[in-house]
DNA sequence: TTGAAAGCGCTAACAG
DNA sequence: CTGTTAGCGCTTTCAA
């Protein structure tokens, strides 16, 4: 490739000039004449910038890490889709990495910031990394910025409107004519499923019900956990006409077992889930949900991460634009009649 | 973070033996005791090498990207966590691209590489290219690994058994008593779909059976296309009493656009996919499917891509380690009788 | 056995 | 308006 210097001297300016041209140097003053030739060399050597030289000289890689628990989910997709977007818009490179590795090495995180790989990290927690570890994890280092759960003792974090997703879903169920809903959420310690939780509950109060621990389960977004939490649901007496999932991977789960107990859904028992993904419209019955803003979440965050890389002050952000939308699909319909 | 001249101010030696120590060059003669000062100091001060400082001093980033046209399926995670194992083994960053950005804009990668972001790059093509847009995109640039999919005229990639897999499931249906097998394979341009439909033909020959047409749909591998593949077979006669799908996915879709059109599975047709992912467990019925050795593929890939940067010449690889794998759940069974 | 020094490509402070 | 130059942190050649 081509260097600073090759254009400098094809332009016959000084590497300095050609340099500040094509920074688009804001206080640089240049006759507008060198400025072409500058420009011109540039393009007829097809010349970019080495990536090396400038982040030795200015300390910055340009590059940012998204740390997730989890690949294999296409919700990661968006959330990907979004961070990718705003980086690239802000010209950086985003790499991404899996949290295992995290948590198994303490300080890779601060490691990679050190040998300058990148600058920052945007980190989605794993729901089996203590609140403890995480705060030590993350500490007040400005150059993390959480994803979808955030922190009691720290700013800097982009969720998505838990509670109004989690509102969203159980009114579904109210309006359908559902009196019985139960809740299948995460782990108690996750954040998102306490917010998810009280939206459910609040559902629940406004149309003057109770929720009842009877027909709660707290036992995480996987689908063989959410399996099992819909089969002992089903065991209540009585039970549940309407099911609320906390998460769409769990809620896949939910359906097989809840099929392998012998009920008919959505006759004997609704099924909503909170987040929304391409399988969703292919389970059986296809499953409503409703959709959440992950891509803009992944966007924020990256657009925080970025800001406070240049000292902005930290914030948390609650992404709620667009809003939690009900993807209405066959898997919920007015309670059967027992 | 601490710098290579701290260390050796700190270990009492000059930089050029701390920077050899610490890269452990075999050439160098050392007493053990300077060695061992200085491996001290490094430790104490907790150094690792700055990255942008060695990229520009070697002209090697030591990072590559890995670019798919689908990050939003579960086989995706698989390819990652090969690849980044890989990489991460070897010292190496992995950076994720969509190939959507690298199609709209030819010569992205080649940039990529100028800036000296990256030093290669794995690529899976992506069926919207063409035989020719991809050739002329990678050329025959050695720093470019492909992946899944290989072309004719150009040595350098890594692709599954397809063969094989084709077979095992073709066969596995054969054993259960299927006559009337139908393909739903990958669009007509995919080597990839060419080969697995290979398996399938070889698998029937065996048999002493014939392809038909009629049972043959060549649509690609979304769920929606392999939906509507999967509904027009069911209106052939006679009707297929198994259909091999050429990828999960599209199975997915298969299934749901089966039971639509009335049909039982596995009574009055079976469906077996290529590739297994979570949710193939938990469709209805769980999903009978061969799975492929996708993250072998993954790290194969960048070890290939990481042996050519060094100078290995090109070659092209068969991941058949470990081999296809029948994984039956219940969307298969004997032929009913009609 | 070890050290001095050049230079990778870039930016920016400073001098003209 | 433009040029000179130092220096970011590292590796490596060459000399001692």
């Amino acid at each position: 490739m081509a260097t600073l210097a090759e254009i400098a001297e094809r332009a016959g300016v000084s590497v300095s000039v050609a340099s500040r041209v094509l920074n688009c140097d804001p206080n640089l003053r240049t006759r507008p004449e060198t400025r072409d030739r500058v420009v011109l060399a540039a393009k007829e050597l097809n010349y970019t910038a080495n990536y090396a030289g400038r982040a030795l000289r200015l300390s910055r890689s340009k590059a940012i890490a998204l740390i997730v628990p989890d690949v294999s989910t296409p919700l990661f997709a968006d959330l990907l889709a979004g961070a990718t977007d705003a980086a690239s818009g802000e010209d950086h490179t985003l790499l991404v990495g899996r949290s295992e590795r995290v948590v198994a090495d303490g300080d890779l995180l601060r490691r990679l910031i050190g040998e300058g790989r990148v600058d920052g990290f945007v980190l989605q927690r794993s729901d089996d990394l203590s609140d403890q570890a995480l705060e030590s994890l993350v500490a007040n280092d400005a150059r993390i910025v959480l994803v979808a759960s955030r922190t009691a003792h720290r700013k800097g974090s982009v969720v998505l409107d838990d509670v109004a997703g989690g509102r969203l879903a159980t009114e579904h169920l109210l309006g359908l004519g559902h009196r019985r809903i139960a809740l299948i959420g995460g782990v108690d310690r996750s954040d998102i499923a306490r917010r998810r939780e009280q939206g459910y509950t609040e559902a629940l109060h406004c149309a003057g019900l109770r929720k009842r621990d009877a027909w709660i389960r707290r036992l995480g977004y996987s689908p063989d956990a959410s399996a099992a939490a819909a089969a002992s649901l089903l065991e209540a007496s009585p039970p549940p006409t309407g099911i609320v999932v906390a998460n769409v991977n769990g809620a896949i789960g939910a359906l097989t077992a809840i099929r392998q107990a012998g009920a008919e859904i959505p006759e004997d028992v609704s099924v909503v889930a909170i987040h929304d993904q391409w399988m969703a419209a292919h389970t059986w019955p296809p499953l409503t949900t409703v959709k959440m803003p992950f891509y803009e979440v992944g966007f924020e965050a990256v657009r925080l991460l970025l800001g406070r890389l240049s000292g902005e002050p930290a914030k948390d952000i609650v992404v709620s634009d667009p809003p939690p939308q009900l993807v209405v699909r066959a898997s919920t319909g007015p309670p059967g009649n027992y």
